[in-house]
DNA sequence: GTGAAAGCGCTAACAG
DNA sequence: CTGTTAGCGCTTTCAC
């Protein structure tokens, strides 16, 4: 029944119209329980929240990959809670799922660390672990930083803010480093006030962050936002305080969302591969299933910007 | 170990003990294959595409009640395809799921419908099944439908538009019978020129027909977008030609979308309660699980109209 | 109150 | 090449 090649054709397709007659489906849960290694056609997924399109593109990209191996795949959200991320590791171990792909929360995880250790096949997506050499694909992320704000310097704008995690996820840390690369190749000072550091997940918080950053006496003419969530709260606060895109402040972006291209003025973003990135992480994951004893292998995307309206030159603010 | 009940208190707390040392975790795929019924600790949600806000609100909302229960949940995308629904539906049988969400694509579906007499629960969210009787979690569509068009006629809109369903969704078609109701209401003419129907997962082919329609010789002074992408195609169309909202058209989008008070202007929304409809919908399951044979019950959700600037007072079109 | 045994549905290993 | 068997890790039942 399982294995075609060496069964007499006869009786193979006797076997099959039986299956067929009785509707007979294999037990996804008996074979899992017998398989054991590698072979359980289950997979899980951690992400710190499905409803964040990031995320989204991310196991849209996962479960595509999947669905053409006959795998299925159990959805986690951490809420970058560490509890729950371990909970769910838990019990992903306990459904003897194949692997597992998440971002990590924490760049150091000891109890990460530890099932790449015990030899569970883990794919880190987005974020990096520091320590072990594990399967990874991740997004050049100092680059995307670095190429949001070079544009923005290359419109003349000096004063740019960034709006940035408080809590040290890999990817924020290297898009605020190409943030503050860009500004040292260009010779402009690095100013601490325009720095922001929030709450990633928050719209509103980083909507707070914007209105303070527009408060101050000597304002940004442009601001950068590191992520979806808080280029959402940067535009809220723009508008609420009366000021207009381009004219009177430019913005960049993170992620290409696809609301991005529909407003106006439309948006200049970061675009980060999120679909592929999912597929690439699949892939690794199935690579690993079949060989445990590959070397890990690091796979970097590329980010790339898309130039729209929301960006213009910057203009002397005259009091 | 399970069942605290009977037990020495101090042998249980021995037994604990030693779990706790050697780090001992129940295999819930040998757990599931011995229970059979009702006590699988999973649960499968078929949707149709997890990149829409939409679903991932529904999928949120399902997930959180189950990681409440100790419930893993396997996501599956359908694409609005039956044959990858039916797939998924056998994957999750033969997982033993303890039970499915999803909105079912085909209003007469055979295959849902055998699993309902099969005794298998189901739970339909956003969508209901016509011939059998199932535990169900909707909005008012047609409600919905209704006080879009109805707010629009208000400013003085005569010119309604609608951008629906070509493929027969029970919400489609009621949301449009809602825009009919309110236009009859107010003694309307339905205008089958203005009636526009297109694959509602692609915002692409909103953005043709909104063109279409703003090239009509006597164009639309308002138009009801009936879902999420659709109101993004029809966005992108009014921009592209140069229109401003709201003072040379209207738009009413459905659901709450996170930018859609990010936007210049604000967009005015019919709002669903996504996140809730989710979490309802993983409610009924576990009730049904807890009592299958406990009657069907149709949860129906309310609607709401979320008044912003993309919409106003309707101009005379002189030409 | 506690311990032993049967068996869930499957696959791998082995004997015919 | 085909048929039989043991056992994956657990829960339930039944005897102690």
């Amino acid at each position: 029944m399982n294995d075609a090649s060496k069964v007499n054709p006869e009786t193979r397709e006797r076997v099959q119209k039986a299956m067929r007659k009785l509707g007979y489906q294999p037990s996804r849960v008996a074979q899992r329980l017998r398989a054991t290694k590698g072979r359980s056609k289950l997979l899980g997924l951690i992400i710190p929240d499905i409803q964040n399109q990031f995320y989204s593109n991310i196991v849209r990209g996962v479960e595509d990959v999947a669905y053409g191996k006959d795998y299925a795949v159990i959805l986690c959200n951490s809420d970058e809670n560490p509890n729950k991320e371990r909970f769910y590791l838990d019990v992903l171990q306990s459904e003897s799922v194949d692997g597992v792909i998440l971002p990590p929360i924490h760049q150091y995880s000891k109890v990460v660390e530890g099932l790449v250790e015990a030899g569970v096949p883990i794919v880190c997506v987005d974020r990096k672990l520091v320590r072990e050499a594990v399967d990874t694909v991740v997004i050049n992320n100092q680059k995307g930083g670095f190429i949001a704000v070079d544009h923005l310097i290359e419109l003349g704008h000096k004063r740019i803010a960034i709006l940035s995690s408080s809590s040290q996820f890999s990817s924020f840390e290297e898009r605020q480093k190409g943030y503050e690369e860009a500004l040292k190749a260009s010779g402009i000072n690095v100013d601490p006030d325009l720095i922001r550091e929030g709450d990633p997940r928050s719209s509103e918080n980083a909507r707070e962050l914007t209105k303070e950053l527009l408060a101050l006496e000597s304002p940004p003419t442009a601001i950068f936002a590191t992520n979806n969530l808080m280029t959402l709260g940067a535009l809220e606060a723009i508008n609420e305080a009366g000021l207009k895109i381009p004219r009177d402040i430019s913005v960049v972006g993170f992620d290409d969302m696809p609301w991005a291209k529909a407003i106006t003025p439309p948006l200049t973003v970061i675009k980060q591969p999120g679909y592929e990135m999912g597929r690439r992480s699949a892939e690794l994951m199935f690579q690993r299933v079949a060989d445990p004893g590959r070397e890990p292998v690091q796979i970097t995307m590329e980010p790339s910007i898309i130039v729209r309206q929301s960006t213009g030159k910057v203009k002397i603010n005259k009091k």
